[in-house]
DNA sequence: TATTGTTATACTCTATAACTATA
DNA sequence: TATAGTTATAGAGTATAACAATA
């Protein structure tokens, strides 16, 4: 019943889902390093970053905007929204046609930090696939991108 | 600065990254669900799975070989094990030759709990890989088997 | 001295549930 | 009633540091 030859679908997915594990465990070491001297965790930069993805769409984006692109749960965007603005990235502001909505802005540090901040992500990201060619890069971004980028139109 | 044309190699292994994160999140999140019912976490069953493999080999693992194989510090082994023992899946054993090394077996308990594990673990995996081709996973394995296995021998 | 695993401790990330304030 | 975000709480996962036992 433990074949050693395992070519079914089912047990290459799983070999997959193991692979996939690992490497985004090296990313996230490799992010906590690059990001540290930043004064910024992993969760928390990322989070600076869609709120920077938005800013440049001119709007500030809502708390529950976040926690869908982020695809977490809106409490978990309070912790990290706190950390953030303690850290003087963003503040918390007042959307004047609904009061129970809080918006995102970026400050001029948050700004500041950005900046660095891309740079230290993308030698992270470098870090660990550094193992494939800029062909290589592109399949597997094709293949992921089938897998959780959202279309384009939702009408 | 900030472009709108993004075809660096940079910029896209940043976008790689993020994608990575995405999918392995719901792999984490559809493994907790379908390991709920066998009383393990996902960090469980990885290990109890990476015993499992051992024993194929005949050998039960150290604790180090297993900190090793899931790339972890030897204290977070320590942890899951602890869960493992409790939940009846595993013993310590010692090492007859060497009386500091700490053996991991599989008891008949987590013989049995491998069994159901295993479609568990290939069903959150299937969740998780649907939007592919067959075709289309095995050229995922082979990208993320050149960032994230160990070459073969190591002489 | 070096190795193996542990105790002690802490932090990051995320979740669920109950609550407040709006709408 | 429904929505937006919060306070309160908990658990999973993993890390560093100091230590005990053994080699």
């Amino acid at each position: 019943m433990s074949r050693p030859v395992s070519s079914e679908p089912a047990e290459s997915s799983d070999r997959l889902a193991e692979q996939l594990l690992r490497l985004t465990r090296r990313l996230h070491h490799a992010q906590k390093a690059a990001f540290r001297p930043l004064g910024l965790t992993p969760a928390q930069s990322r989070l600076l970053r869609t709120v920077g993805a938005h800013g440049r769409h001119g709007e500030a984006p809502r708390m529950a905007d976040l926690a869908r692109q982020l695809e977490v749960v809106p409490r978990a965007v309070t912790t990290l929204v706190d950390a953030l603005e303690e850290r003087g990235a963003v503040r918390r502001a007042q959307d004047p046609d609904n009061r129970r909505v809080v918006l995102i802005e970026l400050t001029d540090e948050g700004h500041a930090i950005l900046g660095r901040l891309r740079q230290a992500r993308q030698s992270a990201a470098e870090g660990i696939l550094e193992g494939l060619t800029q062909e290589q890069r592109v399949q597997l971004g094709g293949l992921l991108s089938t897998l959780v980028d959202e279309p384009e139109n939702g009408s």
